[in-house]
RNA sequence: GCGCCUGUAGCUCAGGGGAUAGAGCAUCCGCCUUCUAAGCGGAUGGCCGCAGGUUCGAAUCCUGCCAGGCGCGCCA
């Protein structure tokens, strides 16, 4: 149940109702307009909620913003509703206190629905289809890889905890020049590994890393290099790339992140997907031929110039397979897709946009968002990364010095397109500065009172609306309307693609619930008000335990 | 040159039309004989990059500039 929407439904209706009366009673001339705002206002002396209303009002009605308040007021509805009072304020906000129990409702939902709190209906089970990570498959995960990792996952959760039908994937590049380039790299590493000197040419990976690939080869196959050149190449196109995915899904599945399904291009390549798209497209008009090749007219959908689909040597490109991976996933039933890519491929939105368009979808079927960089310090320096000479930060190298929980969560502190400083020295995270610990603390507080009314045999009563009026404190109350915030958050948070709202509400829930815990003893001599409290407590420890389920992240019982 | 992202407290970053702009860290001052001090309370700290514009109201929207990052292949 969602308490605060709830109320706002209610004051809107009321609101509504006001306008319709001061019409009749021709104060105003009416109707009120579709949108409004009811917000929870910043500063407490504003009441609970706020609307703009007569604000808005104010032009179409010719006059004062406050006049229109003061008509609002004189016809507002109040019985049967928790409305105890509306004030006018400011410029011409309506403030509106609340009768005393609206927010208290809230504790015996969280008690009925338990580890569901915060689940909505929202959105519809609309499908969505999350693509994120996607690390080529041929090398080792990097730093920027567990920042999107964190992301998507939780973003992934994020979606089905409001309503929609989430699925996400990872698309493997395991086909096309890249993947014969890594083939050729292995294969001078192991002859290198022999004894031979050789050179890693343009185009081919240098990284450490293929050593490391090279000599794990010879290990399972010591006599490799006997074979004729065209069979090691053959067989080290498909070996590889599978074996650092392997490894891949290794460090990501300890890292929390789980994919629902891994999609080859190189299966979609060998069903033939390209050639019926093209023919498809070519059919449509979409795509054309010049110059021995077949472009993709994304021009007409606001690109800077045509792509090509097929080059003039028979090969398909890397965007047609991308182009054949997105329309699969449409065949597929999902109705809106999300790629979170990197940002070195932020020039490649105009073009995506295009193609979907192309397709025959609408724009908004496609949402990008890129991740940032992540630049990392050590000892005050940034540590410059190189793809080309084949030095970077790997996501193993993170996870060595920072504890999961620590790394996930740090990453989830800030939106996606900040660009992101991560000081390996000072977050060492296994600190305690790390931001994490100051809600799983929260967390572990709460689990331990909880054990000490176990104990001494004082079991949790039932969230009955005389035993939890007695929570009257201005601590409870802050913290009480926390907790009722939880599902509008999570649905904003949603809607938004920003996860790290629930960090932030997180920390904030935290703090409400540190906060009741320094001013108000819960285990005391009054058995009512203890019990009352450990509803409340047990409430909050339910909402964290949701929020930080959504992340990811662990809620420890004892720290 | 063109495109995308960013510019907010000493540092790292939230806030993206609404009332007195926030958090963490850092600095300073208080609080443990009772449920976890990994905590609480308080203080210091801001031309919200600059200049115009729209609006009853702009950190927020628009335009132009400045600064930083990234990207602009018949590569993947």
């Amino acid at each position: 149940m969602r308490v605060i929407q709830q109320v706002t439904d209610q004051i809107r209706a009321a609101l509504v109702a006001a306008v319709d009366q001061a019409a009749a009673a021709g104060d105003l001339t009416g109707p009120a307009p579709a949108s409004f705002a009811i917000e929870v206002p910043k500063d407490k002396s504003h009441g609970e909620f706020a609307t703009n209303l007569a604000m808005v009002m104010a032009k179409p009605e010719r006059k004062a913003p406050r006049a229109v308040a003061e008509a609002l007021v004189k016809h507002l509805p109040k019985e049967g509703t928790w409305i105890e009072a509306a004030e006018i304020a400011g410029p011409g906000f309506l403030n509106f206190r609340l009768k005393f129990g609206w927010v208290h409702q809230v504790l015996a939902a969280i008690k009925a629905e338990g580890e569901t709190f915060g689940q909505s209906e929202h959105g519809n089970d609309k499908r969505i289809l999350l693509e994120y990570v996607s690390a080529n498959p041929t090398g080792p995960m990097v730093l920027v890889q567990a920042r999107s990792g964190a992301y998507g996952s939780s973003l992934g959760r994020l979606l089905n905890w409001a309503g929609y039908d989430c699925q996400t994937e990872f698309y493997v590049n395991d086909a096309g020049n890249q993947v014969k380039n890594l083939a050729k790299s292995l294969d001078l590493r192991v002859q290198e590994l022999r004894g031979a000197t050789i050179e890693i040419p343009e185009g081919c990976y240098p990284g450490e890393y293929v050593i490391d690939a090279a000599r794990e080869l010879l290990a399972q196959d010591p006599d490799f290099l006997s074979k004729p050149v065209e069979e090691r190449l053959t067989f080290l196109e498909k070996w590889g790339p599978e074996s650092f995915r392997k490894g891949q899904e290794e460090i990501l599945r300890s890292y929390g992140v789980e994919f629902d399904r891994w999609f080859s291009e190189r299966t979609l390549r060998e069903a033939g997907k390209p050639k019926e798209l093209v023919d498809r497209l070519l059919a449509s008009g979409a795509a054309y031929e010049q110059d021995g090749a077949i472009w993709m007219r994304t021009t007409a959908y606001g690109d800077d110039k045509d792509r090509v689909l097929v080059k003039s040597d028979g090969e398909y490109t890397y965007f047609a397979a991308d182009a054949c991976y997105h329309m699969d996933k449409y065949d597929r039933g999902y109705e809106v897709l999300i790629d979170i890519l990197g940002q070195d491929h932020h020039g490649y939105l105009g073009r995506m946009k295009a193609m979907v368009e192309c397709l025959g979808k609408p724009k908004d079927a496609l949402q990008i968002l890129f991740t940032q960089i992540v630049r990392l310090f050590k000892d005050g320096q940034e540590f410059r990364m190189s793809k080309r000479k084949g030095t970077f930060v790997l996501m193993e190298d993170l996870l060595d010095q920072v504890s999961v929980d620590g790394a996930r969560y740090f990453f989830l502190l800030r939106g996606l397109d900040a660009h992101m400083d991560f000081d390996m020295d000072l977050a060492n995270l296994k600190s305690s500065d790390n931001p994490v610990f100051y809600v799983q603390y929260a967390h572990a507080r709460i689990c331990s009172i909880l054990r000490q009314a176990a104990e001494t045999n004082i079991s949790l009563p039932e969230p009955q609306a005389e035993l939890i009026n007695l929570l009257t404190e201005e601590s409870e109350l802050e913290l009480l309307k926390r907790l009722a915030d939880f599902p509008e958050e999570v649905i904003a948070a949603a809607d938004a693609r920003e996860p790290h709202r629930i960090t932030r509400y997180l920390n904030d829930l935290a703090t409400s619930y540190h906060a009741f815990y320094s001013r108000c003893r819960v285990m005391s001599d009054d058995a009512q008000l203890t019990g009352a409290r450990l509803i409340l407590c047990d409430a909050t420890r339910t909402v964290l335990r949701n929020a930080l389920a959504i992340l990811g992240v662990g809620a420890p019982d004892r720290m």
